[in-house]
DNA sequence: GACGGAAACTAACCTGCATCATGCGTTTAA
DNA sequence: TTAAACGCATGATGCAGGTTAGTTTCCGTC
């Protein structure tokens, strides 16, 4: 079962049995890549779609000095690069960040599908739009909090998704990714990540260490980071802490 | 001719003119809003989308504090809230900056045209993802940019989007916006954002008062934002300065 | 069990941008 | 015609986070 987490759980696109059956059915090749590895590059025309299957991938913009800055991370059921499909072309690179196993779609099949299934179509498109509103948290992120809430809020954003994903019970989930990689992410530098994990740990919010993280205080760092889930469309979102919107 | 500038110019999803009569169809109402007004809030069920016409909006999320954090602009042409079909509801609200022209598309419409013609419902799929990569090099700017050089890129952003739209000679345009709403869109505070005009003048790279931007160092401002336009999409972008990418 | 490499962690110093404050010109409204 | 509001400009001050330069811990491997 491949798709067994694509847009599970997501507030009305998740996936009749048959539709699961046609995707299954459109993949032609399972691989795995090793951690770090450039997956697909920004320019180069795209022919093929990846379903990720296990591991984590990032989607990337780097500088003129080759520092980078995540746009994207990626967990298991997530179609990575599906908006490869109406663009043909990316805007940024594509690169493992842990060993990572993909499913292959062909966009000549998801051409084939849109004949014989359009609402299903309708769901690949809510899918990269689901993609596009967790940028727009991001740059929130990025342009409101501090660096501390940035870090707050990835956190809770993650666990968020692990937990639709069914990887992690709401608390503690594993998440294989460096302090370099989070500063990637959050639009920081790696010590200064690692002061503020410092300080989620003494105030008892969070802690992240040997790839695990364990939320203490769910309500405390989803306030910290101002996190509402709303963005992330989950059926059901009732379990996860979040902040009230102001008004 | 409501249609004129949507998707103008874009790499392979140009309308035709069948389906510019098609989106002219369904179009219900035209509305003019005052400036500053907001049109949709965030968790509200859309039932409509709206074309840009004439003026310039946003969509923002906005923090416990107020503040606001923009994270899309758009100027006529745009498609403003197509994402709102599949998705429903929108995670982020959207208000006009200046006085602003809309016209009004049903979903019910998108619906029949996605019976009728299938592959304009694919330049629409497209249209959300130039939309999600403008995002992405917001995300960068946001990131990885000083407060100089944020500016910079959406000012070379700004240039080229309206450029392809036949709003800008590829130097100088009329944009309406204030200081503050640069920085909401930079993450900068608006007394931040005076001090970076006035170097950008003082270099000899920028010129922005009473809402007309000139541009007098196309190719020294996009060094200076690190402005690389693909992500935009546009057929011909020869003409526009940029940055090469590092390898 | 010595070695090498990567990640985590620490400390001292420096700077870019926020914050607070004040003034000035221009538009809006009463 | 005056006052209030807004946009723009500029100065003084402080701090969050960057920069540089380490040390420590934990690996796997020879």
């Amino acid at each position: 079962m491949f798709t067994e987490r694509f847009l599970r759980d997501k507030r009305g696109a998740s996936l009749e049995a048959n539709e699961r059956a046609r995707i299954e059915a459109a993949i032609t090749e399972v691989k795995t890549f090793g951690p770090r590895k450039i997956v697909a590059r920004a320019g180069e025309p795209l022919t093929n779609s990846t379903l990720l299957l296990e591991g984590i991938m990032s989607r990337y913009l780097d500088d003129r000095n080759g520092l980078r800055q995540l746009v994207a991370i990626h967990f298991p059921g997530d179609f990575l690069d599906l908006h490869a499909f109406p663009l043909k072309v990316l805007d940024h690179d594509v690169a493992t960040l842990t060993t990572a196993t993909v499913a292959t779609v062909p966009h000549a099949e998801i051409e084939a599908i849109a004949e014989e299934m359009p609402q299903l179509i309708r769901k690949l498109w809510f899918a990269t739009l689901l993609d596009a509103a967790i940028h727009r948290a991001w740059l929130f992120r990025l342009g409101r909090l501090d660096a501390t809430g940035r870090v707050a809020h990835f956190l809770c954003e993650t666990n968020a998704r692990l937990f639709s994903a069914g990887l992690s019970d709401g608390r503690r989930f594993a998440l294989a990714l460096t302090q370099a990689d989070l500063a990637e992410i959050c639009g920081l530098t790696t010590v200064h990540v690692n002061r503020v994990m410092r300080q989620l740990r003494e105030e008892q919010l969070c802690l992240f260490r040997s790839s695990l993280v364990e939320i203490l205080d769910p309500a405390g760092l989803a306030a910290r980071g101002q996190f509402n889930p709303a963005y992330l469309y989950i059926a059901d979102d009732s379990q996860l802490p979040s902040v009230q919107r102001q008004r």
